[in-house]
DNA sequence: ATGAGTAAGTTCCCTTTTGGAACCTGTCAA
DNA sequence: TTGACAGGTTCCAAAAGGGAACTTACTCAT
């Protein structure tokens, strides 16, 4: 790996590492957390400001940042006087691997001082899912020990 | 979904959501980024914050942590000075199909200007891998279309 | 009509975290 | 003896975050 010129947080969109990448958007603190209450249905301010504990104006930015990402969508759902809901885009949606991980690596690896409180189910048998990342192409498990990151062009780039 | 008492952040780890307690170990500004540099192979102080134009106050502390939450191994490998690499534990080796999730996530939905950098490769077969999160049970794919998140018990818990 | 409640923010002020740069320590090599 | 290297720590200023009150624009019950 090649030097790299350092970064500066917000101009971690800018880098050519998709992690960074998607960590721009959904890096900060909270900003993963209201994600997850969109996935839960909480599309309402007041509501996912409850839930969370952060303060308002953190919660405000966030979910600004995520409109502008194109995460969520902003949605009217009354005039008089406006009133708005938070629904998770196609993006948005898309993000729900990245959630199901979180999901799997605490529950294995930062495990509660209770039991468990989650399970993943399917909506087709009911039944607990057991996720697991393959490749699709012939359905081999992904591991840093099956797969490598590589760089595709053999420019001085981050990874 | 039951009233939450509401969480600071640094309370996030005693959460009963998953998501929650993973965050509190790799949802900080820039720890996912030290993880990255940690599975692509930098393992020293300096390198790391070379690459990532973090202060090297805030990596003391992202690395403190992480070694705290069992994600790195502080490892010596010289004398007098001593000097310390940080390797990945496998708690921390598990956190590859989060960085793949957000990989993935990242091609699709915040793509660079110019092409994208990365593949996954293969060790096996040395083609680009197709990550796909799917049910080890039955091989179906998960999304949140396919799965739902459900509380294990039912008393008034976080999700 | 008055007051309480609801929803979605904004504003203000203070504390914590982060950024930037310099400094420290121990060792080796020139 | 001077400089480089590695892995930090210290200091100060700037930015972000926490806590609480305030605002706007309604609706509904009294």
């Amino acid at each position: 790996m090649v030097y790299t010129a350092p970064m500066k947080w917000d101009q971690l969109r800018a880098e050519n590492c998709p992690v960074a990448r998607a960590l721009s958007v959904v890096g900060d603190r909270w900003t993963m957390l209201v994600v997850r209450d969109c996935f839960l249905g909480f599309r309402r301010f007041d509501e996912i400001q409850a839930r969370l504990g952060v303060t308002r104006h953190v919660l405000a930015d966030r979910l600004r940042k995520l409109e502008a990402a194109g995460v969520l969508r902003r949605q009217q759902y009354q005039d008089r006087p406006p009133r708005f809901e938070y629904h998770l885009t196609d993006a948005g949606e898309a993000l729900f691997p990245t959630l199901v991980s979180l999901i799997t690596w605490a529950e294995e690896h930062a495990p509660p001082d209770e039991m468990s409180e989650i399970t993943l189910t399917s909506r087709a048998t009911g039944q607990a899912v057991d996720p697991l990342l393959t490749d699709a192409r012939d359905g081999e498990v992904i591991t840093n020990r099956t797969v490598t990151v590589r760089r595709n062009r053999p420019s001085a780039l981050p990874d």
